[in-house]
Formats: C-alpha cells, sequence, structure tokens
DNA sequence: ATCGTAGCCTGGAGGC
DNA sequence: TGCCTCCAGGCTACGA
C-alpha cells in the first residue's frame, strides 16, 4: 500500500539506479500494466526503446522518469510515468535472477547494468509513456496534470487549499483523499493526520477554520516526514523499495489498523468505521463525531 | 460543477 | 481439507 513516503523512497532508489542509464529492451509481460498507453505494448516499448531516462520525479503517488531527447514524430519531451496502485513494487535486479511471480513489465539496459522490473499483485498500479506539459510548478506528464501539488512540494499552496476545502461540502476525509486538491494522502495517513489534529473523518469541511486547517496540514507533513524518516510504512511482503529492502513505519501508527488498541494520547480503545466501503480508524474521545457529519 | 458510488484485482484471513 | 466470503485500497468512469 504504497502511499507518498513509500513512493518517494522509490523515487529516490530509481534515481540511484537507474537515472542516466540508456534503456535497450522492454518486455511487457501482462497488457494489463499498461492499460492507460492507449497506444498499446508496441507503441510502449518503442517510445522507450534506445532512449537514455534522465532523472526520477514524483507528485503524490505518481512516480516520472523523464527521457532524454524528444520523441522523432511529435517533438514533445516525454516520460515514463508509473502509479505503483496498492502491490506495485519498481525492482533493480541481477538480469540473470528468475521472474517474479507477479512480473509485469521488464527494462533491460545497454550497459548491461541490473534490470528494472515492474512487479504488481493486484494489477492496480500501471505504467504509460507520456508527453510532459506545463502544471502547476513546472513540467509535468499530461494524464497527471490535474493532481494537486502534494504537501511535501514547495508549489504546494497552503492558502490555495483552505480556499477550496472550505469551499467544498463533503467530509474532511473525503477532501484529503481526493487527489485534484491535495495529493499523496491515502488511506493510512488521512487517518494517522486526522487522530494528530483531532479532527472526526465526517467533519464537513466548510467548518473548518484556516487555524485549524493549518493543524491539518503540518499533521500530514509530520506524519509523512516520520515515515519518509523510516523507509516507508509498510504491513507485510507486499510493499517492498526499489532495492527488495522492506520499509517499517507501521509500527509507529497511532490509529491505522489498531482497532480496539487504546488510543496513544488517552487509552480510549480505538474505534473501526466503514467509509467508503473501507475503513477509517480513530479515537471516540480524542476525535468527537460532529453533530452534523459528512460522508 | 460538484458530489458520491461501483468496479477494477488478487490473495490472505477466517468461518464453517 | 477445501470452499466460501470478506477485506485491503487508489483511481476512473459514470450517474445524480
Amino acid at each position: 500500500m504504497p502511499e507518498l513516503p513509500e513512493v518517494e523512497v522509490v523515487r529516490r532508489g530509481l534515481e540511484r539506479w537507474v537515472a542516466g542509464r540508456p534503456v535497450s529492451g522492454v518486455e511487457v509481460a501482462h497488457p494489463r500494466a499498461i492499460r492507460r498507453h492507449v497506444a498499446g505494448a508496441h507503441d510502449f516499448a518503442a517510445r522507450l526503446t534506445g532512449r537514455t531516462i534522465e532523472a526520477a520525479r514524483r507528485r503524490g503517488k505518481y512516480l516520472w522518469l523523464p527521457l532524454k531527447g524528444a520523441d522523432e514524430a511529435s517533438g514533445a519531451e516525454e516520460a515514463l510515468v508509473a502509479h505503483l496502485g496498492m502491490s506495485g513494487q519498481l525492482l533493480v535486479v541481477d538480469p540473470g535472477s528468475p521472474p517474479e511471480k507477479h512480473l509485469r513489465v521488464r527494462f533491460s539496459f545497454a550497459d548491461g547494468g541490473p534490470e528494472l522490473r515492474f512487479v504488481d499483485q493486484r494489477t492496480f498500479g500501471h505504467l504509460l509513456v507520456a508527453p510532459l506539459v506545463d502544471g502547476v510548478g513546472g513540467r509535468v506528464p499530461e494524464p497527471i496534470a490535474h493532481i494537486a501539488p502534494d504537501p511535501l512540494e514547495p508549489a504546494f499552496d497552503a492558502d490555495a487549499f483552505a480556499a477550496r476545502l472550505r469551499a467544498r461540502r463533503t467530509g474532511i476525509k473525503r477532501a484529503l483523499l481526493d487527489q485534484s486538491l491535495i495529493s499523496g494522502v491515502g488511506n493510512i495517513y488521512a487517518d494517522e493526520a486526522l487522530w494528530r489534529a483531532r479532527l472526526h473523518w465526517a467533519r464537513p469541511t466548510e467548518t473548518l477554520t484556516r487555524p485549524k486547517i493549518n493543524e491539518l496540514v503540518t499533521a500530514v507533513r509530520e506524519v509523512m516526514h516520520a515515515a519518509l524518516a523510516e523507509g516507508g510504512t509498510s504491513f507485510d511482503h507486499l510493499y517492498v523499495n526499489v532495492n527488495g529492502e522492506s520499509g517499517y513505519f507501521s509500527r509507529s501508527l497511532a490509529v491505522y489498523g489498531r482497532r480496539d488498541e487504546p488510543c496513544p494520547r488517552c487509552g480510549t480503545p480505538i474505534r473501526r468505521d466503514p467509509f467508503m466501503n473501507r475503513s477509517s480508524y480513530s479515537c471516540p474521545r480524542c476525535q468527537p463525531r460532529p453533530r452534523r457529519a459528512r460522508i
């Protein structure tokens, strides 16, 4: 379940192990992995083969690898875009190592060094090649131009976020999970940040004061920085970083996945509520349900 | 325009 | 033991 901190760990791994290397081969083992590359697997491979990866960038949970040189036909700058979904991994492995059970796409390099492999059990992740366009905070891949900056980016505008948030007519957690308002916040860190800010997940956005919104943004940043410092959250074998190393932030979570365990702040048993066919974890005492709740 | 929901997908857990 | 159902969850498409 990679969220922003985990994706950032992967980005750093890609920057170190893949940037500057020329792609020599692309093998799409499972077409669903490139379903958002509408021109298909052949085009996907053709756009990458012979190109050199320049760098590794990230916004929210999206990664992209800008490619050196423009596309010959369109003249556009392009990038390999990746979203890990729930279970996606980008692994840097020895070319001779046996294929992983859920290997979806394999990239080889002209330098003969380690391969890059996209492995994804639940197939919610995807890869595509897309042109770069001008967006908030710089050049971004066209398909993700609608995603708002994440709270760790310099381009994140807290004033604009607060204004748009208060104009919404929904619950705060639903708004936090809306990647067009603020990107990179998933179910885990939404619950953790709301707990830190002592906000119930169903609190109507229009009732939030500016100081409370600032507190919430600070809480989001703190929980992400904490996760990043520990190498990202991990619950099981599914999440590993680019080198195959597991993160271990899960033991630091205050409420997520801790139903009936004591709140670290007041000792009240943590509750689990159904939310959008999923779960919300919160402390009944620190985060009382508002009288007018918006789900 | 904005808000809310169904559906995508696999495998582990737990019930019987 | 094996079969069944539930659960995890980011994102898109679509309906209201």
